[in-house]
DNA sequence: TAAGATACTGAACGAACGTTCAGTATAAGG
DNA sequence: CCTTATACTGAACGTTCGTTCAGTATCTTA
């Protein structure tokens, strides 16, 4: 790779790099192309030179990040002896990588508004689709080692999703040991909430 | 009240209607004015006429909602018998009014996007605080009775906070059958979480 | 070093938006 | 019935935004 590839490839992860933090801080519309510009003194032009369009930019950022924080776990996985472990080094992941899903709500926003190119939205569709089953493996593990009440994994796993993307609104204006505490203490929660050896019941509504 | 009068406060209450719906569906930034013309066939300046801006009838909105939500929780509250059932009243009320916080999403795009009046910051963190009192008093009320573990009920509010917000995103595309199914079933998994007589200990990481 | 490919610039454009305002319709009150 | 206050209209304005493109700079390659 001579260098100019390198230096093109670099300028395509400063723009790509800048809008990230633009779209988690203010949101993908409010995020303007200008405010790219400013952020990293390449001109507008420029920006569409690498990327399609601002759609384009988003997708491309969409699709790193859930790379990215696959890889990191598929790393640190094998380390945690049990689920449990697993848990806690999950709710971790969630805080040290951005505060779970930094892009998320700009996805959400973008995916509400626009009207879809419909690939954009298939993808959004598998990427949550993709998270209920890792987050129902997990449970399914920690239930097959007994450690969990057998129940129906499915909800268990919107539940959870829905818990760490609640919190990580929840923690946007905390510090990094604030939101890895909360993190840690609904995991303990959630986990003596499907724990194995229940209290005895306490709704008189149940299944 | 004459007839003029009774027709503006009509007028006035269908545009905010309208305008509630668009802003939860598509957002604060993404609703325009034309939408919202195109909703009640009320024209751009009426809507003037009877809100300062775009931002003031948001803002309408966000104390309606606000005061609605409580007035319906008080005449509910005495007619649960323990704690307990107050949860899955709550749980259930998050649910019908509008799966939880309608606007809290387009609220919290608002509050980032917008350069703050700084009023309108002031009254979502006022809110915001309003919310984990409330849900801190609730569990204080399950310790109180001995039904909950003793802990730090202030984490205790902000996870149930988050874990409300997070459901709320996660069953949009829910029915209403399916979406209180999911929050019992939520609400369940809470409770056993901070249950009285907790299993043996899960973690190599307490406290 | 000349020619061509690649990387980048920034002015310009058109569409969309929130807001204003001069003007019109309708009901209220004397 | 006539005046005045109130409710409402919609064209127009100024701004902001995503996108385009003709032109320039820089590097590669032969």
């Amino acid at each position: 790779m001579n260098k100019k590839q390198l230096q093109s490839e670099q300028t395509k992860k400063k723009i790509a790099h800048a809008a990230r933090n633009l779209f988690v801080q203010k949101g993908y519309k409010a995020t303007s192309i200008e405010d790219i510009v400013e952020a990293t003194g390449s001109s507008k032009g420029n920006i569409y030179y690498h990327f399609k369009s601002k759609e384009g930019l988003f997708l491309y950022l969409i699709e790193e990040w859930d790379y990215d924080w696959d890889q990191k776990w598929r790393e640190k996985e094998s380390l945690y002896p049990t689920t449990i472990d697993k848990f806690f080094g999950f709710a971790e992941q969630m805080v040290l990588e951005d505060l779970n899903h930094p892009l998320t709500k700009s996805a959400d926003e973008f995916f509400k508004s626009e009207e879809q190119t419909s690939e954009m939205e298939e993808r959004i569709t598998d990427m949550v689709q993709r998270h209920l089953q890792f987050n129902q493996q997990l449970i399914q593990e920690g239930i097959d080692a007994g450690q969990f009440h057998a129940q129906d994994t499915n909800s268990l796993a919107v539940i959870l999703e829905g818990l760490m993307f609640g919190l990580s609104h929840m923690s946007r204006k905390s510090s990094l040991q604030e939101a890895l505490a909360l993190y840690h203490d609904a995991i303990k929660v959630f986990l003596y909430g499907i724990a194995a050896n229940r209290p005895e019941d306490q709704s008189n509504n149940e299944e």
